[in-house]
DNA sequence: TTATAAACGAGACGGTACGTCCTGTCTTTTA
DNA sequence: TAAAAGACAGGACGTACCGTCTCGTTTATAA
């Protein structure tokens, strides 16, 4: 969590007039209400603008397409990454999960991803974006609790730790997409539970 | 097409010029070509009108809108659903999800789906369409062959069905939605072994 | 004044839907009511549009540029070109030059013809339209004056006519173009005389 | 203004940063050199300040729209008037009438002078200095030719001399108006001789 | 046979949004 | 304090599609 940003960051002397930070704020904030309201397809750059109070070129001026402007706006809204140590790693674990699933599948975080995936391919680069600045980070974190579960011998040491982050994130997952339905704590609880108890049993 | 009707067609008696199949079978290969080339976001009626040689309210009369185009498109384009019964579950399901998976992570109809639950909650009866023409009847063939296990006592009594099958296919979607790439036929094949095992195993 | 169309125009088999006659008249009369209200530099085929109730594509699909659409209007709101026959070449001559004089400097025909030369190089077919379509015929009219005055000697056989009329609209127009102001009758009809006086006075 | 200004311009006490006269220079150099590329309606302000090498808001720190910058661009651009004096009035008028027509339909000048009357009503105080400025001198010039020739018997004592001028300067005017084309020094002249000739002609 | 009905292609309709350009103003840093 | 640089709100540009609506034409069935 230390900053990596390397130190002699040299303030480049930018000319001209600054970019008003307010502008910047607003028009994030109305990206978010009018996903909320008419969804991704439904949203327009004029109308952001509009709910922002400013003029349409300020939008373009930051950025260069809807795809761009709805993942810098998702991502600003995400819910912060923060990991409870319990001391009980399946408890942290389903805590931590059950966040995630909640947040891909009911807030406009997940959509965009949905979005983004099913124009892949023009849009690789914004995808990377989306993995390395919100699924990287989440899955890392559930890795670590993983690890210290294997550390403390509660997960046998040949545990495939990916394939069991993949079990505990697609299945719920799976359900939203093939439902259309946020999935609740519960359900996020209840598989990682279910995979939590295959993995700590021997194999046949 | 003059006489011998078959005993079970009811021959609506319709009126005036009957509708030329060969337009309707341009218009969906067109959609399909189109989804190919450009995408779902960016498919237009008037593209797959001009590609179909055909007028634009040729289109709006069988289709009233772009997403149930595109659902009859990738509908009929899906391959037809053929299970295989070599006398070995685990091989019959691994054969199985495999073809299911490579299909919904490189053809267009994994799009489909994506565009459908991203645009949720206004195409909600859409979505079920998908999911009563191509999910379940998939889902209740991998069921049906959970079941024969079981009953043939190659898996628990006990075992959550449901929950097994959400991992078997939410594991390879997960890691599609996730890097945008589609999942090949070994990594499928790895995810249901695994989730095999770990249901023949005896708990803890 | 009788029509040279051809006999034969075989009224070619238009395709597709018609387009509207009264959005041709609603554009157009927008176009002259807002010539008026802000000038050719403050119009816009946007407010054309608006005052007009029309979409813009629709202007634009009949017009493909303001200076055409502004043509279009213009010479739709020019007065029909009559000419009175009292039998004295003077006072008819009097008579047309001071309505065509009046009509250039104080209607938007006469803003148009300018806007149009000072435009000039890029619209040299649009100000051969107004040309044909408006002065030429005007000049043609006065010419056949002048033709009928020299006919029955009123005039000398070798006046040069051209001359003759660059001179009396030339001086009118002139002034309005270094005052900015309509030319009224009176002056237009003194500088005919004027003219007239020293066509028909024997050279020195 | 406090003190005896001595004669010889005493360097006015500027504070601060004094402007900078070179900017002054491009930027009416561009205006000149857009003018002829791109013509009057073409021609933006960014466009100006962007090949002068200069900041948007120092154009507008001297000149408060495109139309005043254009009038002192074409002023300065206008060849300074001067008069032969060659002892024959007619040889003296066909000179300077030719020069001014030539330059009037040839030069940005003349296209100033159409914008401006084109605008009219938004401008009469623009239109005013381009008169006051250009028109005016250059009619006094004709005028007091036009006198000597009367004062030497030349011209009869009663001629009405702003209708000679307007009618010298009028109809190459509206040859120019009408076709579209500069009129070249010949045919000028030829205007000059004529009316000349009226002019001295007695009344019938 | 002849209507009649519905489909066909073509294309115009009123609209919305696009992404760009320019306007004239307002900061900021540099000189 | 003016310079350049550049962001600001705003507005018009000309284009692409939207979904609907005539048109004139074509094609089957029903009268």
């Amino acid at each position: 969590m230390t900053s990596a940003r390397p130190p002699a960051a040299p303030a480049p002397p930018r000319r001209g007039r600054p970019r008003d930070e307010r502008a910047e704020q607003a028009i994030l904030a109305a990206t978010v209400e009018l996903l909320n309201d008419v969804g991704f397809a439904g949203l327009s750059i004029e109308a952001v603008a509009a709910r922002a109070g400013v003029g349409r070129p300020t939008v373009y001026r930051r950025w260069p397409s809807k795809m761009e402007l709805v993942i810098d706006a998702v991502l600003r809204l995400a819910p912060p990454l923060t990991v409870d140590h319990s001391g009980d790693p399946l408890t942290d674990l389903k805590e931590l999960v059950a966040r995630l699933i909640v947040d891909m599948t009911s807030a406009p975080i997940g959509r965009a991803i949905l979005a983004l995936t099913g124009d892949a391919g023009t849009h690789t680069d914004l995808a990377q974006r989306l993995t390395k600045d919100y699924l990287t980070p989440r899955r890392d974190a559930l890795l670590a609790i993983l690890r210290d579960a294997v550390a403390a011998g509660e997960l046998p040491r040949d545990l495939d730790l990916d394939l069991t982050l993949d079990l505990m994130l697609g299945a719920p997952t799976y359900r939203w997409l093939t439902t259309g339905r946020p999935v609740d704590q519960k359900a996020a609880r209840a598989i990682v539970d279910a995979v939590w108890r295959t993995a700590t049993a021997p194999p046949a």
